[in-house]
Parts: C-alpha cells; structure tokens; sequence
DNA sequence: GAATTCTGTCACAGAAATATCACAGGTCTG
DNA sequence: CAGACCTGTGATATTTCTGTGACAGAATTC
C-alpha cells in the first residue's frame, strides 16, 4: 500500500510517514505542490494524505488545489489534514473531491484508522467478494463472519455481531451515535439500546482482550460508542 | 427496498422477483435496454440486478451499456449477472461501475446475501464528522466532547457542559443572557438559573487554570455569562 | 425431533451525571 | 443600616446510564 504525503512542515510529515511505514505503508513524500504533483505523476497510490495550509507556492489555497488536480486525473481516495474549524473549508474541500479530512492535531491512532478505512471502501467497489477488514493485529471477514486476532484462532461472528463490527470498522475512530449503529444493524425500524447494550456485551466478550476494559469498544456517555478510538 | 431485476429471460426474472418479494424487497422489472432506462427514470431504487447477456436490442454487450448509463446517472448499487466465467467480462463491469457480480446459475439465497451486502455497504457510510472549535490555545471537539488547552492531556465533558461550551464558543466574545443560554442547554422547557450555575461551576473547575478567578467563562451582573471577552 | 446456538427481555447494581438544597459573601437600593 | 438580590460554593439527593447475569423463546443445526 502506496500512501503520499503532501505537507510542508516536515516534521509533521515525517512523523506521518513513521507511523504509517509502521502500519505497513510504503510512504512517499512530497513538501509542495509541484513535488506533490511529480510524485503523483511518478507512481500510482493507493491514498493521498494531503495539508491544506501549504505556504509555500502560489497561494494560501495550495492545498485545495493539487486536491483538485488529483482527483480529475485519479478516483484515488483523498484525507485532507486541516487546522481551520471553518465549515466552508471543509465543505470545499468535499466539494473538490476530498473524500474525508482531519483536524490537526489528530492522533496518529485515529489517522491510521480513517485511512484504512477510506482504502477499505475504495477497494470494496474494485473487488466486491473479498472485503477483508484490517485494524492493526485484529482482521474480520464479513462473508466468513471470521475474526481473527494476532495469531489466536479465529473466532466466528453471529449474523448481528458481524454486522455491528463491521459497521464499527467502516466507521473505525469516530463517535458513533446509538440510533445510527441500531439503525444500521437492526434497520430502522427495529432494535432497541437494550438489544444494542447486549450486543456491544457479547462482542466485547468474542474480541477484547478484557472485556471489563475494552480497548476496542469504547463507550461515550450518553452518546453512543465508537471503534479504536 | 426497491430493485430493479434487468433480464430477458423472463422465467429467471420472475423467479427473481419472487426470490426479492419474499425477502422484502419490491421488485420492478424490465426486460430491455429501453424498458430498464425507463423504469430507472420512473422511480428511484436501491439496488439494480442487471444481466449482461440480454439478447434483445442493439447488441450482444447491451448489459454493459445499461450498467454505465445507471451509473452515469446515480450510485445506486448494481449488480451483474453473468454466465460466463471470462475475466475480462468480469473486469469490464467492474470497470463500468458495477458493485459485485454473480455467475449464473446462482442460489437465490446467494444472491439475496449479495444484495443485502451491497445495500448495507452503500447505506453505511457515514457522513464524515463535523466541527472543532479553537480558540487561542483552547480546542474542543463538541464530537468527542473532548477539551484541549494547550499541550495539557485532553478532558472528557459530560454531555450538558459539551452543549454548554459549544454554545460558549460559538458566540465567543458576546454577552449571553442566561435565559439564551438556559434554552440551547435544556430547550425552552427545561433549565433553571440555579441549574446553570451548578453547570457553569462543573465547567469551569474543568477548563479553567483558576476556577475562582476564571479567565475564560466570566460573569456579567444581573444579565448572564460571556466567553472570552 | 432433539440439541444447540442465537437473540430479545427482564432485573439489578454500581457509577456517573444531573438536580436540589443550604449557606456565605458581595452589591445594590431604599 | 437593613433587606433584597445575585453569585459562588459545598454537600447531598435523585435520576440516568451502563454493564452484568439469568432466562425463555426463536432460530438453526444435527
């Protein structure tokens, strides 16, 4: 897996690039919009981590540019990095084909995770039969309802366990609110918190180390629960 | 759910319709290129079912060309059928923006597994997060409900002071009547003065470096509170 | 058809969050 | 100066949320 780093503060660029040659990614850098374009242009990759707030260059919205650039020429999926809380800039972003953003400063858990996730789904419209999910030691394949930890031996999933963690892993690091998991594995109509309570209970118990202190299935008060957060 | 079943054969339809009905599903059918657009355009469905071998009309590849006009037109998720095993066909569809694929023959259970696969799959995704709020050297994620004052470790607000201080920062430098403030916490039921100063307390002990002399959440007299005036 | 697994429901305990009460000091006003 | 009012503070009830165990019917497997 081929990522490319667009950011101009190096440190932070490296710091992007430990953690994902850690995850198993061939990073390839690039610190402005030209080198960003000459690295694109050299190899195809499989994900485009991009800054915004490029200073160098032709202008302040140097960012948005090459994200734009990249996605008439490529359906690769594109991460912008932002510090701005401003909704416009987001909603641009999107709008020029960004396919997910983070705010700066994000831990490097989380990051690894969106950008699994996002090649998760641009894969899965490439080679539908073998959607395979992978978050750091952990590995579920939702057609077998298998999941696999470190080298333990497998485990199966029943038909609603693996519903849930597969939608916990396609939203991997974000907050989940209650009605949106009931809604997604149950449908709309059915499910309850209750039935949500003791599903989330029975998984923990078929994946965490420690179902006490679950490190995978986090709960958040009075909002719902969320996945490697 | 509605699907719209594309095939010539009009025994393999039916069956097919009736294989959906059973599961829930309403299916629509046509059994032409034209008869597919049109019924397309009729009624927005949830998944399309689309053999590639219909005989009828223009050509052989007729499949292919309904596959790229539905998905010039929308996301929805297809599916294709097929009876040859070719690589190359199976490439081809998937490049024309098909989802998945199933060989005939196929056991309607396999098929309904699919389906149901691919409608979870393009209904799950979830909208990317939303705002963060900064501040000088304060930042809060009203998603996380997560506080960050500068290098300090992040501090978890319950689900009131999350409401709270996103109101707060959102009209940052304004002097908010306690009444406005009373009605974004609780509504315009709920609340009391009291309840907003116990509120106002608990958050201040929270991200206040001197919660008796504090420098962000400030008190003016008889009127309410303000933030970072 | 029997046995097993899966799923929904209930009951309960501990913890966290929230509401309520009581009081002290300050400010303003008559 | 006395009293009303406002605000901050501490302590304490009450509610809500979450995890847990047990159990019965449903679904599935054998």
């Amino acid at each position: 897996m081929k990522a490319l780093i667009v950011d101009d503060d190096r440190t932070l660029a490296d710091l992007l690039a430990f953690t994902l040659r850690r995850e198993g990614f061939e990073p390839h850098l690039a610190f402005d919009a030209p080198g960003a374009m000459k690295q694109f242009h050299k190899e195809p990759v499989d994900i485009v981590i991009l800054d915004v707030n490029l200073s160098g260059g032709a202008g302040m919205e140097n960012g948005f540019d090459i994200c734009q650039a990249i996605r008439l020429e490529s359906s690769v999926p594109i991460i912008l990095l932002t510090v701005r809380d401003d909704e416009a800039d987001i909603v641009k972003g999107l709008g020029l084909g960004a396919d997910d953003y983070v705010h700066k400063p994000f831990s490097p858990r989380q990051l690894v995770a969106r950008v699994n996730s996002l090649i998760r789904r641009s894969s899965m419209s490439t080679a539908p039969q073998e959607a395979l999910y992978t978050c750091q030691d952990i590995q579920f394949d939702p057609n077998m309802r298998e999941f696999v930890k470190g080298d333990q031996p497998p485990v199966l999933l029943t038909r609603l366990e693996s519903r849930l963690l597969e939608y916990f892993m396609l939203n991997a690091g974000q907050v989940l609110p209650s009605e949106n998991i009931i809604d997604n594995v149950w449908g709309p109509e059915g499910g309850s918190t209750e039935m949500l309570r003791q599903l989330v209970r029975r998984l923990r118990i078929k994946i965490e180390e420690d179902p006490q202190d679950p490190d995978w299935i986090k709960n958040l008060g009075g909002v719902g629960y969320g996945f490697n957060i």
